[in-house]
DNA sequence: CTTGTTCTGTACTCGTTAGTACCGAATTAC
DNA sequence: GTAATTCGGTACTAACGAGTACAGAACAAG
């Protein structure tokens, strides 16, 4: 029974994201988000909280969004071995390029030294776990496919490992084929 | 012919590298630095310029360690394959348990957004490329060791990318017996 | 011992930024 | 239409951190 709010916060999520994915946490002033959103600093304490809320909050979303977008891949019919080499193609414009500058929030957070570093720690085992436990499952469910001796699990860090690799040395090497390749190679492991 | 300096400035690199590792660099303030050193800021100026400056002889001498080292292990009599998995494995303690927590300062510092990037970026850039350099350069060396279509700049570019993840995942899992585990699945490409 | 030079430490300036107090504006319930 | 209530914007505070001015200490040369 009052003024109703007069942004949508999904809005000022995305916008927030875009801000910190391309400056990091620490270097991101909330006056860059004020001014690229137009929401003053009042508006944005109470929507979500301080810097670091609202960070999580950013952070969490991202997480989720590519959970769910693994989720569907690594659902798909077919062969395993496809679903993940999909799956991992799929980071191809995300770490190549000059979008791939930007690398992988998630990884760019865990080495942002100044964070409140239990809960954005938390966020991101979580969803490393996440994904891991999707390949893994994935990889299990397909085990007759496999060699003998193939270890899912193994295999299913090393995935990981391959992925978070991708989107590190995304920061300086943004070029699609070689990128390809790698994960042409890597993808040897999984058969 | 006047007051020489009272500290020795590589005791104060060691220092404000450990600091920077630990909280990156945007998260350190030079009154830690002075803090941890006992120097106090005017000599720290006087000696290493601005903060970025300080940050880059650092970095510059992290580099220069682990480029050292690499050049040492790779340079092996014996097979690439060896070389290159006792490399690998030379990482373990920096990317498993406490220490491995902090990560790898070169990768963590690609992803502060905040540095003097040009500068940064060089330093990191000419890292990867020499330490990829070094790997392409053995594995041509000893191609006749391989399976026949065996790529060697490729399979270089394959063990960056795993070393990179190893180092940026060290941040959650710091379990040295999977990592031991990736290596030896990995080390099955470079065969 | 004296002098000139370079280093060191205290104490400051200045800019930036997270977070907030306060008042005016918008909206709903009655 | 009016009261109650929540939102929004301006303008502020307080803290922190990078970089520096200045005065005094330490040393070498003569």
């Amino acid at each position: 029974m009052a003024r109703p709010r007069s942004f949508d916060p999904d809005d000022v999520l995305e916008i927030a994201r875009r801000i910190f994915w391309q400056k990091g946490f620490q270097a991101t002033s909330l006056d860059e988000i004020t001014a690229a959103s137009g929401i003053a600093k009042p508006s944005l304490y109470a929507a979500f909280g301080d810097k670091n809320a609202l960070f999580l909050k950013v952070l969490d979303r991202y997480h989720d969004g590519i959970l769910g977008w693994a989720e569907r891949v690594l659902a798909q019919p077919g062969s395993a071995h496809d679903a993940i080499r999909q799956w991992l193609t799929g980071f191809i414009p995300y770490c190549s390029g000059e979008k791939g500058k930007q690398g992988c929030l998630s990884i760019n957070s865990a080495t942002d030294g100044s964070l409140d570093q239990a809960l954005v720690r938390k966020s991101i085992e979580r969803y490393n776990k996440r994904l891991e436990e999707l390949l893994r499952a994935r990889l299990r469910a397909d085990r007759a496919q496999f060699r003998k001796g193939f270890d899912p699990d193994i295999t299913a860090h090393t995935v990981m490992v391959v992925h978070a690799g991708l989107m590190a040395l995304a920061h300086q090497t943004p070029d699609a084929k070689r990128v390809k390749a790698v994960i042409d190679q890597v993808m040897d492991l999984v058969a």
